[in-house]
DNA sequence: ATAGGGTTAG
């Protein structure tokens, strides 16, 4: 019995165990009797482990630590934490690994006190034993302890390095975790590919195509494994940094894909505006033999979405729960409001989330009111509002839309109404911002932002940018400005949208021609749209902008969103 | 021989 067929194998290290057992005169040593409790743990098999357990203090080898410390795994693992933690108090001469055991068990169903109190109290502590709290922290949400922990541990190695990185990318502290990486690098600790997991879904997140395309070579160079997961994570990071020919490329690369490998690929084509394929993708999927999971139909829901496509979309919505029994969820329903609203079947859209079995969040309500907004339903716009209002009262964009409707319709006393409440609440303004990256470096602009160096320049291009606009017969929309301004200065206002400083910033720091990548972290507004359309053909330029719901792929004065976003 | 780090989101 070999101690890696514990872990690759649990089921047949117990039936290879269960069988020796059945031939008389065959008895187990400490050994193998730690291997087969460990199994028991892992298979969460109480009958068996209590059995073996029992055995194991009938031959006498229930005071072997190696013994002990499996049983203290398993019995964490069947759930009995407590009975754990009197084996480890009842060992004579715990070893540290017992008490690493332990400490990570805690961490793993959640008791981050418990593993700290348990951390403090032992007298002596490795690196498994801080990575196991960083880690703990991590997971759990406290990223600023996780930190301290990390700052104040005495060595680090390449799981402390993983972990930290980990966090800050699922806290989509991107850039936090990319700057952790180069210190990484400054500190010679030799990245794997569990540490090129998290530093790619960073450069996914921020869009950082530069620094995930140098990311993807030092794989190639240095030899990192690329094995499902990973390549996995190259297919996510190159189809958020909307390079999708690449990351079909790195798709069609594996060996072995499995449901996240192909959700992956599926939410990329659906976000680029290639639903059909996307769609496709699914189909082979399935062909496959692989299951899909919900996030695989999340893919395929938005890919419905985005085409328009109702009646597929109701397809794949009802496939979902009756062939593959999963359950819809928020996302699920999101998506699928979505598509009705958008499609003006308001009504239905409403009865839906009437027959939601739970209550809607804020982004269902959103769907809902764009529908509205495009199609003028304006007392199921109000009602869609008042209740974003009551599940988001601190964002001011649900005010803006809100306000928008009131305008609309000429109903000033609940404008009035609106502002006295706007009063007691303590409003949130997210920035819009949109960053672009050059030369590796990503550069960030918030609207009318005057920080950056090259700021003459940029605002000099932005002025040359609107006078060819004009002459092509561009008007701005400033209705879209819901502020109380002079007409010159809701043009100013529209002018400097951060996606524009970002695009005139990317007209003069790169050689004609070089395809332009934006980053937007709201949805992109009307003006700009027909702005980037027009920008696209006068300065013959590809413009790649990823807003908050997909990608806009701008070329010769047209998008391939062909208006539907 | 036994212990620690990984991706997807409307």
């Amino acid at each position: 019995m070999r101690a890696e067929l514990v872990s690759q194998r649990p089921r047949e290290t117990l039936s290879l165990f269960l069988r020796m057992r059945r031939r008389d005169g065959v008895f187990c040593d400490s050994f193998s009797l730690s291997l087969v409790v460990q199994a028991c743990g892992r298979l969460m098999d109480g009958d068996n482990g209590r059995t073996v357990h029992a055995q194991g203090i009938k031959i006498g080898f229930e005071s072997d630590l190696f013994v002990q410390t499996a049983l203290i795994e398993m019995y964490a693992k069947l759930g009995s934490v407590e009975i754990s933690k009197r084996i480890l108090d009842d060992l004579e001469e715990p070893d540290l690994v017992s008490f690493n055991v332990l400490l990570a068990e805690y961490v793993r169903i959640g008791e981050i006190q418990l593993a700290r109190d348990l951390f403090d109290k032992m007298l002596e502590r490795d690196l498994v034993s801080w990575n196991t709290m960083i880690h703990g922290y991590a997971t759990l949400g406290d990223v600023m302890e996780a930190r301290k922990l990390f700052d104040d541990a005495r060595e680090r190695d390449v799981v402390s390095w993983s972990s930290m990185i980990g966090a800050y990318a699922r806290t989509r502290q991107s850039n936090e975790a990319l700057k952790l990486f180069h210190e990484m690098q400054l500190a010679n600790v030799v990245p794997d590919n569990i540490t090129m997991v998290s530093v790619l879904a960073a450069c996914g997140d921020i869009g950082a195509l530069g620094m995930g395309k140098m990311i993807h070579e030092y794989i190639k160079r240095t030899r990192i494994e690329v094995d499902m997961k990973l390549g996995t994570s190259l297919v996510d990071m190159y189809a958020k940094c909307g390079d999708i020919d690449s990351s079909l490329r790195v798709f069609n690369q594996m060996d072995r894909r499995d449901v996240l490998t192909w959700s992956s690929a599926i939410l990329g084509l659906a976000n680029h505006g290639s639903g059909q394929a996307a769609l496709q993708f699914f189909s082979e999927m399935i062909a496959e033999g692989i299951e899909p999971d919900d996030m695989a139909f999340v893919g395929v829901l938005s890919a419905c979405s985005h085409m328009g496509l109702v009646d597929e979309g109701r397809t794949y919505f009802t496939l979902m729960s009756d062939v593959y029994g999963i359950a819809p969820k928020m996302e699920h329903y999101g998506c699928m409001v979505d598509i009705l609203a958008r499609a003006g079947r308001l009504q239905e859209a409403r009865e839906l989330i009437r027959k939601m079995p739970f209550a809607p969040d804020a982004v269902v309500w959103r769907a809902l009111l764009g529908g509205c907004r495009v199609y003028k339903e304006s007392d199921l716009a109000e009602e869609a509002t008042v209740n974003l209002l009551e599940l988001e009262p601190n964002a001011d964009g649900n005010y803006v839309l809100l306000s928008n409707i009131y305008t609309q319709e000429k109903k000033w006393d609940k404008v009035i109404h609106m502002r006295k409440m706007m009063r007691n609440v303590t409003i949130e303004k997210v920035p819009g911002s949109s960053s672009i990256e050059v030369d590796n470096a990503v550069h960030e602009f918030i609207a009318g932002d005057r920080s950056h160096p090259r700021t003459e320049e940029i605002y000099q291009m932005l002025s040359e940018m609107l006078e060819k606009l004009k002459a092509a017969g561009y008007k701005p929309l400033t209705s879209l400005v819901s502020h109380d301004l002079e007409e010159r200065q809701k043009e100013i206002a529209l002018a400097h949208h951060s996606e524009k400083l970002a695009i005139a910033f990317g007209l003069v720091s790169t050689n004609p021609r070089t395809p332009l990548r934006i980053v937007k972290n709201l949805r992109i507004c009307d003006d700009c749209h027909l702005v980037i359309k027009l920008i696209s053909k006068i300065y013959d330029r590809e413009i790649i902008v990823r807003d908050r719901n997909r990608f806009h792929h701008f070329l010769g004065g047209s998008c391939t969103c062909k208006e539907y976003w």
